[in-house]
DNA sequence: AATGAATGAGCATTCATTCAT
DNA sequence: CATGAATGAATGCTCATTCAT
């Protein structure tokens, strides 16, 4: 089943960021890839397998998507899109590290459910040459970006390390996020999500000053 | 110029990794190999481009190493062996703090000594099934275990967080460690290592109570 | 723009060639397809080219015309009725040298103006099997006769060498014609049509006895 | 058979053509190629079938030439050397239109003996653009100066008429060759070789004035 | 009369692997 | 030891054609 529509909650939010004319076909396309890619990585999986697993010919592959490339690179911007949307709406709290919190863990509750879009991000985010440099430039500063403000809301209320390099700071949260997410459903699948959110939330604990 | 022959500081340890009668030809392809799947992944080189960046024929790596997996995992395993054994040479510090600290610091300078190595990771890790996973699932539980020491002589000395869940604070400092490695790479090279690796140290002081 | 629409000297006895039902959305596949065949072959342009040229959707081009092959078949009979009436405008003169000269000029013109249609002869005509053998075997009959003719005209009313063998005279008039024809457009598109001409009409030196 | 290994008399030349490393395979392939090229053009013989007609595998055909389209830069090219060789031990008479006649006759003979090499050339000469066209650039000056070279020696000795562009003379003649060579074979069996070259030199008596 | 989503056979090309020398 | 010619299964992509609307 796919993974996008298994998640209910989320419903109404993926509606809204799929493309006004959102065919069925593309729909079952688009679930296809992300758990085949997800698993394989995305030049284990070939366009007929994915043909294959969304009950349609490969040419329709061709047809609405122009290319796996693009197909690839749709899949990751979906993905970023979904998770920036949710962390937004995470991180509406009145103590920034509280807020800080919520969003973290709404992160790894993403990746939970989600793990096809981890392991795409991880499998080909740093390959040189990367066909989807790009996208994964934009979509990684985006979400830099949002650990960045939660940290700035810290920085106004609390003391904070000024020996901390900000940057690398985030790059820390978003790295810890990511693998301890994964490694929870690949390895320790009985830890629970405040588990998680606990260890990565020791990083914001140390960056602010007793 | 080869990866591995570049760090002279760890030539003799190399030597000691290799096997016994490691003649030329298996250097040059080792090194050929190592360089190439760093920068573009196990999937995007191929033997012919191994083959000629050492200078042999294409059937010489066949003679020499049977197959390309075969090949992919012997690199993988001497990645293994070494960065283990130089993180083993860091933790001889007094305070276990400053020695977690040469730790994640021995961990960054391996992880931009050889590239190839962590973005294998990255890239082989979580899928399924992994080609290397049997390597991989050893690696990551020596290395876990190498932090969860650092970890257990730190909450010796000082007061920690009882709330934090050992197990998920392994995880999210290695994969912190990771990714902050690759992303200096990839994104960021003009950071330096001592900023990666206060970055990664945030989380003691999270960790231990003030 | 349109080859055929371009030549508004043609444009009343084009009209007369076309079918009476002549709706302009057959009329814009027509001169899409014309011109792009004239520059590709046809096998180098796809249905999905023509009907983008024309602004209408591909099964459009299959309401109208079947298939692709039919439609370059009604492209080379149009092309092929149009210069056949070309030629016998041409040949009113009353010297059957002028009438002649007249003749291998409005071809020049002709092959100018659409030269879809003689890439397509060339690359199609001598084909093991050719897909439009039977038009172009028709053609080739028709277009040797006019040759033919204005050869007999000039043998009426000036001694001949009796030597040549009429048959392959006019096939070396018409291959120099085609030839000189597609190489001043590929080529040499500097040379004026009275020097093609000329060329072409050293033949009429050579075949006439001093 | 092979069209190229069929010509008994051009072996000893054809062999010196050949590329020094002439394995058996190339040659296979190249027969194979210059045969079904020749019947139905370039782009309507696959990579498949030129294999099989070679009696090898598919991946030998890129092994040896790197892509089609290579093989048939290839092919083009040796024809066109061929030709040439031929073309240049015929010219060697006293006088020069005798030497030219020569060349004709040789000419008309080389089409016949190597029919699908006549073929590829009108069929991918001039298309637009056309994957070949430096290739058929560069050989269709060497032929067209081999005819130029025979027109200088013929004006050098004879009255010629100065009112005929050269250029557009060769290129008339060349075409004349190509089409009688072609349509000898497709329509006319029957006709002599020296009715041909009678045809073709038509052009040549015409040039010279009386 | 027109559309455009969907199809699937076909094609050029790649590449890990084998093996005779 | 090493080579490199040969292989063939696999793969991304194209495109003429169909058909429900």
């Amino acid at each position: 089943m796919s993974q996008l529509a298994a998640n209910s909650a989320a419903t109404a939010e993926t509606k809204r960021l799929r493309p006004a004319r959102t065919n069925a076909t593309r729909q079952k396309l688009f679930d296809a890839a992300m758990h085949l890619i997800g698993e394989r990585g995305a030049s284990g999986v070939t366009v007929d397998e994915i043909a294959a697993a969304a009950g349609v010919s490969k040419g329709t592959v061709y047809y609405n998507f122009g290319s796996k490339s693009d197909l690839v690179a749709q899949l990751v911007r979906h993905g970023v899109d979904l998770m920036l949307e949710q962390l937004a709406e995470a991180k509406a709290a009145e103590d920034p590290i509280e807020s800080t919190r919520n969003m973290i863990d709404q992160a790894i509750q993403f990746l939970s459910e989600y793990p096809s879009f981890a392991r795409l991000w991880v499998s080909e985010n740093w390959k040189i040459p990367s066909e989807w440099h790009e996208v994964f430039t934009e979509l990684r500063g985006k979400l830099l970006a949002v650990i960045g403000e939660a940290l700035d809301g810290i920085a106004l209320k609390y003391p904070v390390n000024p020996k901390i390099a900000r940057g690398s700071l985030e790059t820390a949260i978003f790295g810890a996020s990511f693998v301890v997410g994964l490694d929870v459903q690949t390895y320790h699948p009985e830890r629970t999500r405040a588990q998680s959110v606990d260890a990565i939330m020791t990083f914001v604990h140390g960056y602010v000053l007793p």
